[in-house]
DNA sequence: CGGTTGGTTGAGCTGTATCAAAAGATGTGG
DNA sequence: CCACATCTTTTGATACAGCTCAACCAACCG
């Protein structure tokens, strides 16, 4: 998902957590430098739209791309039935406006009131055109969210809240992270309900797992947008899962 | 992921995803012109794997790209607690070998016995670095699965197996429609154990939906590998859930 | 302040996982 | 071509996890 930086040497879009800032740690991990972001200022303007704002909706005509200067967004996207699922979060200096056919993929709503740099595009692909680094950059920022996606995908693929929700909050902290750092404190800007529709489960549900994981002393919640990381090696255990033996090991063989 | 590492597919060098997404209309798949595959020729060998082999383990040096000229493939991935879970199935034409730092990001494995075009890497981005048509199609591959597994995330995040299987089906036929057509008939050459990791569903399950969608006379499967729809409308009542009518798990009455 | 939104908690229901086993396919060597 | 061994699929019984419905609480806000 578009705010997982797991550290890449060469793809890593943003390694950007809100809470520090220094654009030097692990420069190569930054989908722009600071260099790149200057080059891109000319053409860049400062937005910001209050929490709950939607940026952009899915479908419509591409204008834009979005440089997140603060503050946090969700992407959301219409299921065929009217229920939204939440795609990914996105946090500082994440880009914001994937387009398909010229037309966003899924909407981008503030899940706080954030900063944005707004890039305009006919400006953006003159400026790409002549510079091919920053044009890299963009691609890989494509390339990550696909990475993203898959492993979204994993972790949905298993049905039991508890991993589901030690696994997003391992995200999360990974995102705050500067440099893979195992930070105890965990952020949570977004809802419950916004947590339930990227895990595939009901805000209620989500609500009784943290409720059972600071019952048993794993981790502790002073308020809902706060965690911490009590018993890491549980916690870890958990999102790992290394408990029950399901599939017999040896499968991966077969003719050839 | 922990320690996961980002990287790119060195393929695709020159596009703008953001901009310019891919210029297909509607269903169409990306996939190379015959007359792109003349030129992918001579540096392509023919290769054949047997139902069950592995072409390529996740995290083993890349040193090839794949063009599916027949057979139908797999894309598996381990979870941390050795669970397998597949994230896509791989049809004629497709293109696999997807890698990331110079890493295939998931194994692939046949499913049924398949014949491929093996291309080199060396020599495939010597062409690709003279040939930008050809390198924005590949770049268009990267793109496609990206939007993939969004959908993919989609359907995960659905708590009901019969919704996840519908359209499953539906995916798979339109997957094997030639110009988004609507077929009635569908393969599936996949097992139901396939289904159920692709679906993050257990085969007892998967079964058991298909005998639940057979007995309400929505689909007839002739035999496991083979789905004919028979009732189009409630099937796609259930693929896109537009309201809350429940296939009850037994007696069905009222045909039609 | 009451109204609203987001979060928590409870009771009951339903559907899926699990465990177990039989029936059906598939492939092999005789 | 059959018989056997293996794998896949199906079916059954049961337990349990998450959903639904609903009440309640806390914080926020006009």
């Amino acid at each position: 998902m578009p705010g997982h930086r797991g550290a890449s040497p060469r793809l890593a879009i943003a390694a950007r957590p809100f809470l520090s800032g220094p654009a030097t740690d692990g420069a190569r991990r930054d989908l722009l430098t600071a260099q790149e972001r200057e080059r891109l200022a000319p053409i860049a303007s400062l937005v910001r739209i209050e929490r709950g704002a939607i940026l952009f909706r899915q479908g419509a005509e591409a204008t834009a791309i979005y440089d997140i200067a603060g503050g946090v967004l969700k992407s959301v996207t219409l299921r065929p039935d009217g229920t939204r699922a939440i795609l990914g979060f996105f946090f500082p200096q994440d880009i914001v406006g994937l387009a398909e056919d010229g037309r966003y993929v899924s909407t981008v709503q503030a899940v706080s009131s954030a900063v944005l740099y707004r890039m305009p595009l006919p400006a953006l692909e003159r400026l790409l055109r002549r510079d091919s680094e920053l044009d890299h950059q963009f691609l890989m920022k494509a390339c990550h969210e696909l990475r993203a996606a898959q492993l979204h995908v994993l972790t949905l693929g298993i049905a039991r809240a508890d991993i589901r929700l030690a696994r997003f909050l391992d995200l999360m902290r990974q995102i705050q992270a500067p440099e893979g750092a195992r930070l105890a404190f965990i952020d949570l800007p977004m809802s419950r309900a916004d947590i339930g529709e990227y895990l595939g489960l009901t805000p209620e549900t989500v609500s009784r797992v943290f409720a059972r994981l600071q019952r048993a002393q794993i981790i502790a919640c002073p308020d809902p947008h706060h965690v911490r990381i009590v018993d890491e090696a549980r916690f870890h255990a958990i999102a790992q899962e290394e408990a029950r033996p399901r599939v017999p090991p040896s499968r991966l063989s077969a003719a050839g």
